[in-house]
DNA sequence: CAAAAATGTTAGATTTATATAACATTTAAA
DNA sequence: TTTAAATGTTATATAAATCTAACATTTTTG
C-alpha cells in the first residue's frame, strides 16, 4: 500500500522531523528556510505529504508528523547519520562534505548496504584493535 | 560553464559509453531498452545532450560522444566501479544490491567521498593484512 | 485596537522527465 | 524492388518540483 516517496518528500519529512526535535513545533516558514525553498513551495508539498497521511497540517497552523511520518522520517534520519559517521570515522572525509553526501545518499542507498554499513561501524567501536587498524591505514 | 548535469542526463550518457563499449555503436533502441524508457523520451534526451555538445546524432544514424560526453560517460562510469567494489569487496553486499546501489550513487558522491574510497580500496589491495583483517571483522 | 509586518496560501508559469500516438525513415524479406 | 517490419522522430500530454505574484490570515507593535 506503502509507495515510495520521492527525495523530495523524503527531505521534507526529515526536516519537519528535525525541527519538532529541535523547536518542539514545525512551521512553514522554518521548513523553507531549512530546505532552500520558497514558503509556496513547501505548502504544495505539505498538501501530498498530508493526504498520503505522513503529516497534520491545518490551515495556518503548525506541523506535525502523524507515527507513519515520524517512523519515515526516523528512519531517513538514521540512514543519513550512519552514513556520515562511516564517511567521517572510517573514511575520514571532512565533516562538511561528508554531511552533504549523506544527506543525498540517505534517499538511496539500500536496506542491504546500510545494515553492512551498521556492522561495519559496530565492529570498530566494538573491536579496538579493528579500529587500529583502519585508522593507521587510512591515515596520510 | 559546465553545469552539473541531471542524473537522467548522466545515465543517458554512461549508458551511450557502455553501448559503444560493448557494441562498437549505439542506437536509440538499444538505449531505450537499457534505460526501460521509450524511444521518445530517448529521442528529447539526445537532443538535449547535442545541444550541450557532449554527444552527436544525425537523424536516423548512430550516437556518438563527443571527448566531453566520452570523459563524463567515463567518469561516471569509474564511480560506478569504485562504489561496485567497495560494497562488495569490503562491505560485502550481495552483487546485485550493490550493483543497484552504485548506480544510484554514483551520481551523488562527491569527489572528496570517491577519492577516500579509492583510497580505501588501494590500501586493502596493497596490504594483504589490511585485507585480511577487514574479511576477519566482515564475516558472519 | 488599528495598522504594519510577518507568515501562510493559492493561482498560474516554468523546467525536467517521462508517456502515448501519429508519422517518417530505414532495413529486411517475399 | 516493392512491401512489411523495425526503428526513429515529432507533437502533445502528464506529473513532480519549483518559482513569482497576488491574496489571506495571524502576529506584533505604536
Amino acid at each position: 500500500m506503502n509507495k515510495k516517496l520521492t527525495e523530495s518528500l523524503e527531505n521534507y519529512l526529515e526536516t519537519i522531523g528535525m525541527l519538532v526535535r529541535k523547536n518542539k513545533i514545525a512551521r512553514v516558514k522554518d521548513i523553507s528556510k531549512e530546505l532552500g525553498v520558497k514558503n509556496s513551495s513547501v505548502n504544495i508539498a505539505l498538501n501530498v505529504l498530508a493526504d498520503k497521511g505522513l503529516i497534520i497540517h491545518e490551515k495556518y497552523g503548525y506541523v506535525e508528523l502523524t507515527s507513519e511520518g515520524q517512523k519515515i522520517a526516523d528512519d531517513i534520519q538514521h540512514k543519513e547519520d550512519i552514513l556520515l559517521r562511516f564517511f567521517t570515522e572510517i573514511l575520514g572525509v571532512d565533516k562538511d562534505i561528508a554531511l552533504k553526501d549523506a544527506c543525498r545518499m540517505e534517499h538511496t542507498i539500500s536496506d542491504e548496504t546500510l545494515a553492512k554499513l551498521i556492522f561495519f561501524i559496530g565492529k570498530v567501536d566494538k573491536e579496538a584493535s579493528f579500529k587500529k587498524v583502519i585508522q593507521k591505514n587510512m591515515k596520510e
